[in-house]
DNA sequence: TGAATTTTTGACTCGCTGTTCAACGGATGG
DNA sequence: CCATCCGTTGAACAGCGAGTCAAAAATTCA
């Protein structure tokens, strides 16, 4: 019986791994599919097509394809968020900055979630959309925090933070749109130009 | 006869005025409803409700929905190589890229031909495409070119050049995606801000 | 006014794509 | 070796939306 039960318990769990290891790979499949079609382009065939399923297996792993896209949105946004997170609060204001804004970019750029921040979200019903909403917020907000920081400092020129936040945002995301994996550039090359390019930009 | 053919010249051409300032209205129209429900969410009914219209009524105007697409994309970027030509040669390197930037965001914060920067060039098919791209490289280069003059002059720092042009435009054409026309900014204040902003960045 | 021309309509077709589902095979556990 | 459950299939369906077109309406011109 106790073994009986750990056996279920070792089942189940590797059978759970296996599937949430199958949702991922949906999604970053899903991604990438993103990435090249544009979501205009991008149907459940597609997705399902690249990992050599049938669409009709998706719908095993997400209720419809708005909840697929949910997904990225949320995925892709909890990675920069985590990356907010993670920064030492040790450092300095610029250098704090530069961690964070590495870490955005590599998620925005990496194999993982694709560039999702670039579609819309207007294809995202009103109660999954306003959760994406908050928390990209809330990296904003915590984007804007350390560049006010910087200013009073006195590391950062005195720019209009509200402004300078989306400009910087901006340019990050705006990155999918001519950044090719294939080229010289590594996504951590990149990422280091860039948030060095950001960083050097505030900094007076 | 004569008379007859002036008239008729007449008539031809304020026909043509007409019909020119409806296809005007339609890409307005298109625009509009392309910033609000995104590419993915555009129907041509929806383009045609806007108007007045019904959706039969735009094949009059435009081939299909790509061509609609394709010339909306077209307008913008040639607003925007416009900005280019106009900016005074007689000015310093930054403040011919200000006046450049500061166009090229009305452009896209304008009512004319709302951000279509944000759609995807996926959905136009190659040979129209590729025309559309051939523009905004010449606006690119053009950009660049100014900031590298910049650089030579010594009066804007010594950046990697291919980058800070893909920064400076990638902050640009983010606009739409947080820019509220009912807000406070008005279309020539974000343009002057953000331009000054770009400029005052690169500025050493 | 009447004829000619431009513009708009609205109903229709048709392909595409999201979604469902009953059945199937294959792995897992006893 | 059987029973069970999981994951996958592929066929079917339904609805949406692009595009067509003959006819109607509006406009222009003589």
């Amino acid at each position: 019986m106790r073994h009986g039960a750990v056996s279920a318990g070792r089942r189940t769990r590797a059978r759970a791994a296996r599937n949430a290891w199958r949702r991922g790979e949906i999604l970053r499949s899903a991604g990438r599919v993103l990435q090249e079609r544009g979501l205009a382009g991008v149907t459940m065939e597609h997705v399902a097509e690249r990992l050599g399923l049938t669409k009709g297996s998706l719908y095993y792993y997400f209720e419809d394809k708005e909840d697929l896209l949910y997904q990225c949105h949320l995925q892709a946004t909890a990675a920069s968020l985590e990356a907010l997170r993670r920064a030492r609060p040790s450092l300095p204001p610029d250098g704090r900055l530069r961690e964070v804004l590495m870490g955005h970019i590599r998620g925005i750029t990496g194999e993982e979630h694709g560039a999702i921040m670039l579609t819309d979200l207007e294809t995202i019903a009103p109660a999954r959309r306003r959760r994406i909403v908050a928390m990209r917020d809330r990296f904003e907000r915590g984007v804007r925090d350390i560049i006010r920081e910087g200013i009073e400092t006195g590391v950062f020129a005195r720019v209009d933070v509200r402004l300078a936040g989306f400009a910087i945002l901006g340019a990050i995301n705006w990155i999918p749109k001519w950044y090719d994996p294939r080229g010289p550039l590594s996504p951590d090359e990149v990422a280091a130009q860039m948030a060095g390019l950001m960083v050097g930009a505030l900094r007076r």
